[in-house]
DNA sequence: TCCTTAATGAAACATTGTTGCATTTAACTT
DNA sequence: AAGTTAAATGCAACAATGTTTCATTAAGGA
C-alpha cells in the first residue's frame, strides 16, 4: 500500500514529515528508534515532531513498539489489520546482540500463556536475543 | 539465605549500601527500579552508587533485569542458581497496568521458540501485560 | 594496625522524552 | 480560488535516566 493510502486509511493528515517517516519504515526491514529516523532524515525536522509523529502512528495502528535487550524503544510497521482500536502484532521479535537490529518475526506467533489463574492478561510481549542470520554468515 | 551469605557467595564486599539494597529486595515481592530503591533508602545514598550497586548485582547474578510495558528498567532477585557465569531466570513476568508492579512468575517457564532456523537464540524474554490479582480484587 | 584495592560521593555531562506556547500548514467551507 | 479552522510543527525549557571522571573513604587481607 502507498504512503498516502496508509495515512488516509488511518485518518491522518498528509504532511511532509509524516510521509517521509512512513517511507523510511516501508523501506527498512528492521525496527527503528526515533534517533534512527532523525538521522535518516538528516536534520530539518525537529526531534519533538518525530516523537509526536511516532506516537501518533503508534496510537493509530501504523507502528508498534519494540523493545530490545537494553530497554531501547524502537518502532516497526504494523500488520495490515492494526488500527486505533486495537493492535494485532502478537508475533515474536528477534534482537541481534551483534548488529543491534531488532526484527519482527511475523510468522512465529507468541504462544498462549498457561497457568496464570487470577490474572487478566491483555497482551504478551516476547523477544528472543542472540545472533541473527546475517551476523552468523558474516562470521 | 541471609544478606551476608548472599554477598559472600557471589564474591562481593560487604558494604552498608549493598546490605541495605539487598535487604529491600528480599522484602519486596515485585521488581524495583533504581529510583524505587533510592526512595526506599530515603536519601543518604548517592544515585550513582545505586546504579553501580544494581549493575554489579546484575553482573554477579544476584538480580536480573526486568522491563515493563514502557521500557522502564527494574530489577528482581535472581533464583538461587544464577551466578556471574550465567543467569537462569527464564520465567514469565507479569506487568500490571493498573498498579504498575512487575512480578516474576517463577513457576511459568518461557516456552521454547520454534521455527527460527538460521538464528542463534541465546535467551528469550517474555512479559505478560494486564491486570494483576490484587487489582482485580480491589475493583 | 597497615596497606592495597574496591566502593563511594560529588559534579559534570549525555541521552531520551515531555510540556507550553507561538507559528505554520492541511483540509474543509464558501 | 480565497478564507477559515483545527491540527501539526518548531522552539525553548524542563524532567528523568544513566554515564564518566576523579577525589575520598572504607573493606578485607597481610
Ligand atoms: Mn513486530
Ligand atoms: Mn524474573
Ligand atoms: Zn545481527
Ligand atoms: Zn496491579
Amino acid at each position: 500500500m502507498s504512503v498516502d493510502d496508509l495515512l488516509r486509511n488511518h485518518g491522518l493528515k498528509k504532511t511532509t514529515t509524516r510521509k517521509q517517516v512512513l517511507d523510511i519504515y516501508l523501506n527498512t526491514d528492521h525496527a527503528l528508534a526515533v534517533a534512527d529516523v532523525e538521522e535518516a532524515l538528516g536534520d530539518g525536522v525537529d526531534r519533538v515532531t518525530l516523537y509526536r509523529t511516532m506516537g501518533t502512528f503508534e496510537e493509530k495502528g501504523l507502528l508498534h513498539k519494540v523493545y530490545d535487550d537494553d530497554g531501547k524503544l524502537k518502532f516497526s510497521l504494523c500488520s495490515s489489520d492494526c488500527s486505533s482500536h486495537q493492535h494485532h502484532d502478537n508475533h515474536l521479535h528477534f534482537h541481534c546482540r551483534k548488529c543491534g537490529k531488532t526484527t519482527c518475526i511475523e510468522n512465529v506467533a507468541v504462544p498462549e500463556v498457561e497457568g496464570l489463574e487470577g490474572f487478566d492478561i491483555q497482551d504478551v510481549y516476547m523477544v528472543a536475543n542472540g545472533t541473527c542470520k546475517d551476523c552468523i554468515q558474516a562470521a
